[in-house]
DNA sequence: ATAAATGATTCTAA
DNA sequence: TTAGAATCATTTAT
């Protein structure tokens, strides 16, 4: 009772009236000389205060007239201004929207691996940008290539439906309660500015749905680029001659294998590989070597005995004919120069 | 089908 | 940063 009465108050205070204690009789009759208007507001307000104790029919009949009657737009604005002031004021200051920081990580994420930004152009070079940096084969890359769009396509569409889904629930919803809210405010005070805020907050619920969405949708392109963009998976052996190349260096540099940096860039240009990649071999065939010495005494040999015919067969100068017993693989194009053949 | 080989990654420590 | 070690995921050999 309290709050009508503060409304009350607050209303012929805001109406212009001059009395305020509706609820005595007194005051009525005295409102009765002062005019129309105050009389019937007074009327209005008798009206609303009494309308709990009538029965359900009374009431509805008694909304009606009131609902038609002229004064009831004015009456319905200042409740609302009042309510406003009362109640809504209370918590509507604190809910500005700060910009999430979450969910623009999240937005930023998704425009860049091309699920939320336009549609073939962004993702197809956001991919071919991740492929080229993985350094897989310009072939076979193009094959992965074309399946990672495609996944991405997938889940780039599974997005977009859900998020209209979303969208289509949210202002399903959102309609249903503007509509609820605009038939209530026939016989309460609910500004449209209430209504608003009330959109507002479903749209703030609907958001952090959204935020779930785009987190699992981040969710399933970081693993699908961990599947593609992971060299392990798409791994070649590197073919024979480079192998040999390699071979060659470590078992003749058996006691320092640690090729320098000018080194590696040549074994890697000769083999057709990254310097990277002559780095792994090298940090592999070590601790390979290291473990298990003696199953790799037959190579060792082998390459001993490789390097020592090159050598020769460098000093012969091909004046005489290969002979067929060589156990290397025929046509070694550039025989292994190493100047310095320490060991 | 299973084991071995192999290139790549990840982690730790220097 | 780099080497070493452990481990992964794939290819090749059995």
């Amino acid at each position: 009772m309290d709050d009508q009465t503060r409304m009350l108050t607050g209303l012929t205070g805001l109406g212009g009236l001059s009395q305020p204690d509706v609820g005595d009789p007194d005051s009525v009759r005295k409102q009765q000389s002062l005019g129309q208007p105050q009389q019937d507001i007074g009327d209005i307000l008798q009206q609303i205060m009494a309308i709990t104790d009538e029965s359900l029919d009374e009431a509805q009949a008694r909304k009606h007239a009131l609902n038609c009657h002229r004064m009831k737009p004015a009456l319905f604005s200042v409740l609302c201004e009042i309510k406003e002031k009362t109640v809504l004021s209370i918590r509507g200051v604190q809910e500005e929207d700060p910009p999430d920081p979450q969910i623009m990580r999240l937005d930023n994420m998704l425009l860049a691996e091309g699920v939320s930004g336009p549609e073939k152009g962004g993702g197809s070079a956001a991919a071919a940008a991740a492929a080229a940096a993985a350094g897989g084969s310009p072939t076979d890359s193009s094959i992965e290539h074309s399946d990672y769009r495609a996944k991405l396509a997938q889940i780039r569409q599974i997005y977009h439906s859900e998020l209209e889904k979303y969208e289509q629930a949210c202002s399903e919803f959102t309609n249903h309660v503007m509509n609820l809210l605009r038939e209530q405010s026939r016989t309460r005070p609910i500004s449209p500015k209430e209504i608003e805020r009330m959109v507002a907050i479903i749209h703030r619920k609907f958001s952090s749905i959204q935020m779930q969405l785009k987190q699992s949708t981040c969710e399933a392109v970081m693993i699908l680029r961990s599947r593609f963009l992971d060299a392990r998976r798409k791994r070649r052996n590197f073919n024979k001659q480079a192998t040999e190349v390699l071979n060659e260096y470590f078992y003749s540099h058996l006691s320092n294998p640690y090729p320098s940096e000018e080194a590696k860039e040549e074994l890697a240009k000769k083999c057709g590989i990254t310097v990277s990649q002559v780095s792994n071999w090298f940090g592999n065939k070590r601790i390979r070597y290291k473990k298990n010495i003696g199953k790799f005494q037959e190579e060792a040999n082998l390459y001993a005995v490789k390097t020592a015919v090159d050598a020769a067969n460098v000093s012969a100068q091909a004046s005489q004919a290969n002979s067929p017993a060589t156990p290397n693989s025929g046509g070694y194009p550039a025989p292994c120069y190493t100047p310095d053949g320490r060991l």
